[in-house]
DNA sequence: TATGAATGAGTATTCATTCAT
DNA sequence: TATGAATGAATACTCATTCAT
């Protein structure tokens, strides 16, 4: 049982050490953005060698992927509390969208990673297969509350999914809009446009 | 004249060149990505040597702003044809909008061009205030029809510029997804997503 | 006659283009310093392409050489007048050296040309050995007023010459204690110390 | 100890490496000169990559720096060597002024490498305030005992600090003289001219 | 598990010079 | 005489990654 002991302490320790880095690659990303999250500078944050990361991830891309992934996370949670304090399907269905919008509103780098990626899907080999369906996976989940609660007003499932694909399009649209200063342009805040969008789509499953 | 006629003509193949230099570097976009447009591969890919391009552009930023310049030009030039064909306020409304997604939806890299030198205007200096701004000006006057059909619609300027943002946030969320490949996890098609919420607006103001 | 004065007057043309390049040179290398004179700066500030510059002179080193050469020839000229305008051979060697001292002391940048191209010819080819030998020339001719002034003094060749190269030492290396700042170090003016070392050689001579 | 053996031992062989390419950079610097020691030609002459020079010094300029200050270090302690030999104020002076004259006279690249980084003073920002700083303060330690054996010998401050200065310019313009065979033209010897004005220097002060 | 050292490929840009026109 | 275009070599520096210790 000691050395079982020492085993567990040992991932444990790992586990906790493994967080640590990762915490640091937020802060880099949040500061210096996409281009600055260097592996050098990711490490010197993190208070390690660049080399030494490697015991903890086989790349910088996983190292992005992790991040990615403990992100999408943390929005899932995100959606999920506010689909959780709701109490009816309108409601869940508003919420989940907004909370989705919020998400990355507050946090544009976020954002930025996923769009980081995202894109990195495209190219013939990808992440690697299973990464990229993963991230399908996670998006699928999170934004299912939503489709949930349309199919509970009694929509059809392929609407609901169209439902799904629309939102979540506004919503980074409208983010990217933001999120580089363009929506000036228009002299219209996100947020409201955001909201009268999902208010429109609501207004269209329950007439 | 034959001074002349040689002076004009140094001119245009000095143009030429500089199209032949765009050129490669929009095949080494396409074929590379964002990340791979390096300066040397640019030159590689026009047959040139790095030093050369120097001639003809001031800095690699400021061929990718050419680049993108051009790309913003097409596009307009692509939106307008669309809208000269339509002989109603709502049909030209449909038409803008249709003729900006598919734009993008045909030649994704330039919506990664775009992305990327949109992205610019975040950092604290931009690429300059200038160049911002002129994007700025551009993507305004590429989506006026849009907003010129709804005023002729009867509706008021504010709702004519909200309905700006919103075509333009729906359709390069709907293009990002559609062009990383997400949108397979919803099993929809974003074009007709794109037609929908083109026909839901239309619905709205004519109601 | 009329080909012969048509040359003659190429010939000046000619003559007055090459000056002008010089004295954009001259320009470029006060304002921005050895570093900064690029052959292209200096053709830029000339009005010219830099590959036009090849014709007046056969390189970068031969510009810059010649631009020390007037600058020697200016020198010599300055230290001639303030020897004119002294009446005994005490004066004439005091105003020499000091001539010497105060040319470099108002224009540092030709202090820094001389050192540059002084160096050359240290280097195994230099800058040919006709110009090393010119440059010796030029600088023997130069300081030649104090020697001559010491021998009118009864001093023998010998010593004269030794009092040249001694002046030219402390001028110069006053010039360079001044001109990089560290004279400050000791808290004392260069050219009060000048004057001292010039009125102690005189009062070695002569008592 | 073991482990400590180990930490020391790895210090040990860091500081060797460091030396070595510091010794490399000499090599190149006295072949080749100032503008032919390139990162890449230092690194080459020490067996390395560019690229694994930084993990030894910060930059360019600090391996140079280094590089004067390891030089300015062998002259104090140089000058030092020959003053503590002296016994009389008298011969202290002397002997610390010819040992500074002697020690450029016998290694010339180290006054090229003392006038490069010695002129980057001149520029506004310069190296940084710091690093010149302590330039002028190694510069004022190194010839302090000229200062005080003249102060032994009964002459004022000011006076003193006039003597430093004087000495260290006189060295340094013969040397400028010597070094680039132009004290060819006056048919003179360094060393012999630097010995006559010490000696008259310090008949001077004690006449 | 972590480090120090090293690599090799890469970055944009500058330079003096050449040559056809 | 002058230009526009092009070259080839150079610059310092950064990056993700590897490996012996």
């Amino acid at each position: 049982m000691p050395a079982e002991g020492g085993t567990r302490r040992k991932k444990a320790v790992s586990e906790l050490k493994r967080q640590l880095i990762l915490d640091a690659a937020r802060r880099v990303f949040e500061n210096e953005g996409l281009e600055g999250a260097s592996l050098r500078a990711i490490a010197q944050e993190a208070g390690y060698t660049p080399a030494a990361l490697y015991f903890h991830f086989d790349s910088r891309e996983a190292l992005y992927a992790e991040l990615l992934s403990q992100s999408l996370e943390a929005l899932k949670a995100s959606v999920d509390r506010a689909v959780s304090k709701a109490d009816s399907p309108v409601d869940r269905l508003r919420q989940a969208a907004l909370a989705f919008f919020r998400f990355y509103e507050r946090s544009p780098r976020d954002l930025d990673l996923g769009f980081y990626l995202f894109r990195g899907g495209m190219t013939p080999e990808g992440l690697g297969r299973d990464r990229d369906a993963e991230l399908n996976q996670r998006l699928a989940v999170t934004l299912q509350p939503i489709a949930d609660a349309a199919i509970e007003l009694g929509v059809e499932m392929d609407q609901a999914r169209r439902l799904m694909a629309d939102t979540f399009a506004h919503a980074t649209g409208l983010l990217l809009l933001a999120h580089t200063g363009r929506i000036r342009i228009f002299g219209v805040a996100a947020a409201e446009l955001m909201r009268n969008f999902v208010d429109d789509q609501i207004a269209r499953l329950t007439e």
